[in-house]
RNA sequence: GGUCCCUUAGCUCAACUGGAUAGAGCACCUGCCUUCUAAGCAGGGGGUUACAGGUUCGAUUCCUGUAGGGAUCACCA
């Protein structure tokens, strides 16, 4: 199956080819002036500039080769040497009808690729940091695993570092380990005891710290005691991990994202001593100033980047250490052709650093992609990292259940939730909650920073993620109506003026998908997605539909928007958002 | 100080290998609910793409410099 543009490149470079010129000149795309055409190829001034020939003559061979093509409708130069194409309906309606799974080709041989975008700390209450990382990655997992790559999402939590050192020296020295250990994991307000514990318990124990040096020591003293797996350390931290994965999980799921494996830093331990065996025995790993690091700047640098620290001067590991044991773990647990980190931009160093150590160590081989698809941070409108009012950070639960709440009052204020039954209340403002909060957050490109506002982040109106809802519901609504009509949709799909920009947009998908996919950008996908919404939402405006007089006419449209309201829904779900019946 | 990133409409953001008249949403203005959900539609105003050069048929995009902002630079994660 192939995508409209590259049927068109197809037959534009062969006619490039035609002329002793390379095919690739011969690529189209979507027309920049929609208002002079739909396609346009540029290939013959680069021909031109080449070959040191006029553009506009390289163009007009072109023309002549495409001359009397069935699918095309226009053929015109344009400007210096741009080549504008119109195509036929007919051609338009037999790529369509041949279409499946929307146009999107899988690719073959599926590939492996490990995921990671989780990263929470145990013990510790997610906020709308880690919102980002959260809603990025599960939507990276979906896209991909649509386009048929194998994918696996690791959560990778941080349950092994200074931090748990620090929590559990606090528990005993004041002798309240009890509140661990006694925690029932079956009982929902249990966990959310000893989470709530913990969440206040960590910036105390951590401030004290910085205080006092040696209850500072202490805790680095637990840390190292708890990775050596010695009791009653490793005890209480499995009671933690166990209470914490527990909540996380329920937080997970109400955002609605997914994770495959659920792996820690502690998962990686074992592999830590024999990977830097080896990596001693390769002369890579060396001491420096008490601790072992592996020296990760190249002769031919010129940046100066620090070396990576294996292990501490006090034995430790640090998290360098325990990233490049989760990748000895990966390729020998999976061995993936890509391992992609969507994580914070800040830590575009350190993972710089882990991709050349492990490289260095021969730990993947050089066809594995490595990749740290960053994100930028949540500003608040101050333009600096974004903080409540109180100074803290606001918790995710918390954010949800803000934007429900509004989602709620819009339920009401429109009366129509009057026949729904609390269950389907409660289903659609969470729906409608979600898709605001992920979209707004999703149609930011990736890399950069942005402002975090909440007024924006549970809005419903314009290009959100209602919106998007919105124009699904009303479509699902329209076929139901239809259906208990008795219409059937057997019948032609009919090109006609008030449809064609929707169709043809339509046909664009892949390519969205596509660069979605190079770029582990949704950001794509969501302009692409609110522009085909708009476009359904225009035709809707202008053409009636189970009004219409003209059997065929009406069959056609309904024809129509079923297809838009399944590839809607289909994008939608690449998002991680779903649609209602109704709203 | 070194390295890297950013600066586009009043605000928040897009713009695919360099393409034609730089696009959306919000806000503002004008219309449209006794016919399929107005969380909507149709239309309008709003720009020296921070600034100065350069490369070329053509630059928001590539190069150099300036100004402003941010991130990061071995024993935290």
């Amino acid at each position: 199956m192939t995508s409209l543009t590259q049927k068109l490149s197809a037959l534009v470079g062969a006619a490039f080819e035609g002329q002793g010129l390379a095919k690739e000149l011969g690529l189209v795309r979507v027309s920049d002036r929609p208002d002079l055409a739909q396609y346009q190829c540029n290939g013959a001034m680069a021909a031109a500039k080449q070959a040191k020939k006029n553009p506009r003559e390289v163009a007009q061979n072109i023309l002549d080769a495409l001359e009397g093509n069935a699918a095309f409708s226009k053929l015109e130069i344009a400007g210096p040497g741009f080549i504008n194409l119109n195509i036929t309906d007919d051609f338009l309606k037999s790529h369509i009808e041949g279409s499946q799974n929307f146009g999107v080709t899988a690719i073959s041989p599926s590939e492996k690729v490990v995921l990671d975008y989780g990263g929470p700390n145990i013990a510790k209450a997610m906020h709308v940091g880690h919102l980002r990382a959260a809603i990025i990655g599960d939507s990276v997992r979906r896209i991909m695993l649509f386009a048929g790559y194998d994918v696996l999402g690791d959560v990778h939590m941080g349950d092994w570092g200074t931090h748990m050192g620090m929590l559990i020296a606090d528990y005993l020295r004041l002798d309240e380990a009890h509140l661990v250990l006694e925690t029932d994991i079956n009982d929902a307000a249990s966990v959310h005891a000893l989470m709530e514990d913990m969440a206040a318990r960590y910036p105390k124990a951590s401030g004290e710290a910085k205080e006092n040096a040696s209850l500072k020591a202490e805790a680095l003293e637990a840390t190292v005691k708890l990775q050596n797996r010695e009791q009653p350390y490793y005890g209480i931290w499995e009671k933690i991990r166990d209470v914490s994965v527990a909540g996380m999980k329920e937080t997970y799921a109400r955002l609605g994202v997914h994770f495959d494996l659920w792996k820690g830093e502690a998962d990686v331990h074992d592999y830590i001593a024999p990977m830097v065996e080896e990596m001693k025995t390769k002369g890579i790993a060396e001491e420096s100033d008490g601790a072992l690091v592996v020296h990760v700047v190249d002769e031919d640098d010129n940046k100066k980047i620090p070396p990576m620290i294996l292990y501490k001067r006090d034995g430790a590991v640090m998290y360098g250490t325990t990233d490049c044991a989760t990748i000895v773990e990966r390729v020998k647990l999976y061995n993936p052709s890509k391992m992609v980190y969507v994580v914070d931009q800040r830590q575009a160093l350190h993972f710089e650093q882990v991709f050349r150590a492990v490289r260095k160590a021969d730990i993947v081989n050089d066809h594995t992609e490595l990749t740290h698809a960053g994100f930028g941070t949540m500003n608040g409108k101050d333009g600096k990292p974004f903080k409540t009012r109180e100074g803290g950070v606001m918790r995710l639960e918390d954010l949800i259940q803000m934007a429900t709440d509004k989602a709620y009052a819009r339920l009401d204020e429109a009366n129509l939730a009057a026949d729904m039954d609390a269950h389907e209340r409660s289903d659609v403002a969470h729906k409608v909650a979600i898709a605001a909060i992920k979209f707004a957050d999703l149609q930011n490109q990736r890399q950069a920073d942005y402002v975090f506002d909440l007024d924006r982040l549970t809005s419903f109106e314009g290009k959100t993620g209602p919106y998007l809802l919105y124009q699904a519901v009303r479509i699902k609504s329209l076929l139901n109506k239809a259906r208990d009509a008795g219409i059937t949709l057997e019948g032609e799909l009919i090109v006609e003026e008030g449809n064609r920009e929707l169709l043809l947009l339509m046909t664009q998908f892949p390519e969205a998908l596509q660069l979605s996919i190079n770029g582990y950008a949704p950001h794509h996908l969501c302009e692409y997605v609110f522009k085909m919404a708009q476009a359904f939402s225009s035709f809707y405006g202008n053409c009636h539909i189970l009004s219409e007089a003209d059997e065929a006419l009406k069959v056609s449209r309904l024809k129509l928007c079923e297809m838009t309201v399944a590839q809607l829904e289909k994008i939608l779900e690449l998002l991680g958002i779903y649609a209602p019946t109704r709203m």
